[in-house]
DNA sequence: TTTTGTGAACTAGTTCACAGCT
DNA sequence: AGCTGTGAACTAGTTCACAAAA
């Protein structure tokens, strides 16, 4: 990898580029009305990632109910939102009483589409990639898995990084489609980013998160989470002057 | 954006709390009339990092003027967003014309404080830590140097990680006033974060990157920057339902 | 009671459309 | 003519405040 990528993240893309593949709504086990993925903004989404963090805290210490308030004060979040953002999905509440922990956390882990395991290459062997391919937070759960790494760099294939050995971009195509990868993940440098995009995409990933600071230019039905590790670095620079 | 940073992650806060450390307005080096601190909202800020990069682009391609519709064109932003963001801290272009790219370079970074050099001091030599202090992002900008790097782990410390050499935690303090360094890269577990995120502050780091996914509580005049990587997995996880 | 769920009010952010320079 | 800068219109997101349910 080059000048190793500079991949850092995107806090939230600026606005742009609306488009998005919408898909249906209503995945069979909810039982409340479920609005069609396009209607969920990336805010939203987020903390609903946050609350389920919140909730797996919680049932870790064997607190089977709580309250939107009580969730808000323990995590400095806000008790309308919790309710707001819930609401729109289900009545997961018990007015007077709270919210279940485990109910709720299972609704959460479905609607966010963490109840089944999803494939995941990762191509650029680089610094970042090494961590992330051996990071603890996607060993821990079930729902990602990494699948392959690749890299173009002779010196690097054949290396292992935790239980996966680093192999040949050349193999990438055929892997993600013996694999059935669904996710690809991007730390090359800023070059190669758009070409393997496409590479990853006709092989059939359909969601991306691409650590090259570029914006990447996807058919419809494919997703990509720009995450641009400098921007944050510069939202601090900003503070400190 | 929370205060000091709600829980974990990264794209952008959930809403709340509109304290924030606000500092001073107007910077002596600009020209223009600079909106206080607090007053520009994060999202603003990271596509002013997006536009500093696109201009970086820009001037290495020998491109001296750009309009904002080109400039929107080349790079899938909104035109008319970025002539409201450049608007609002001064009058960057030139009617009929369009935008000096070298001398608006020069104003976004004045703006976003990376015409100085910001030292950095990185917690926690995992992988992810590893990555970043051998990040070129960093390395290759002048406006942050990771003047340091700690971990707990007798069997990291004295590791060399690029040219740095990791130490102790327990000379933490006494290096960040020595170094004078006014960031603090927070790579450590989730356990670890709000204990050493004190220890930083309490010896003068201002600006803090937590990786950890946790809700860090600050004092006033401290400022930190989750990122959750786990979140940008989930948020693919849904789009993929 | 207590606490959810939700319309209504409010606030922030984006886009439109055009006046005003060059 | 061409393009910026900007009020005005619009859209999205948040908070308030209260009715409905347990």
């Amino acid at each position: 990898m080059p000048p190793s990528s500079s991949h850092a993240h995107a806090p939230d893309e600026p606005s742009r580029d609306p488009a998005s593949p919408a898909a249906d709504a209503a995945p069979a086990p909810a039982p409340a009305s479920t609005p069609a993925v396009g209607e969920i903004s990336a805010q939203t989404l987020n903390r609903l990632s946050v609350y389920l963090r919140c909730l797996r805290e919680l049932q870790a210490q064997d607190v089977r109910r709580i309250s939107s308030q009580a969730l808000a004060q323990r995590f400095h979040l806000s008790a309308t939102q919790i309710r707001k953002d819930l609401a729109r999905f289900g009545e997961f509440g018990i007015r007077g009483v709270g919210y279940e922990v485990e109910p709720l956390r299972q609704q959460l882990e479905n609607l966010l589409g963490l109840n089944r395991s999803h494939a995941a290459v990762l191509v650029g062997a680089g610094n970042l990639g090494s961590a992330l391919a051996c990071f603890q937070g996607l060993q821990g759960e079930d729902a990602f898995r990494i699948v392959g790494v690749f890299d173009d760099d002779p010196a690097k294939i054949g290396q292992s990084l935790g239980a996966l050995r680093v192999r040949n971009t050349a193999e990438l195509a055929d892997a993600v489609r013996e694999t059935g990868a669904s996710i690809g993940i991007l730390t090359v440098p800023a070059e190669a980013a758009q070409t393997i995009a496409e590479v990853l995409v006709d092989a059939g990933v359909r969601a991306l998160i691409n650590f090259a600071p570029v914006t990447l230019r996807l058919p419809d039905g494919a997703q990509a989470k720009n995450v641009d590790l400098m921007i944050f670095f510069e939202e601090l620079a900003f503070f400190l002057r």
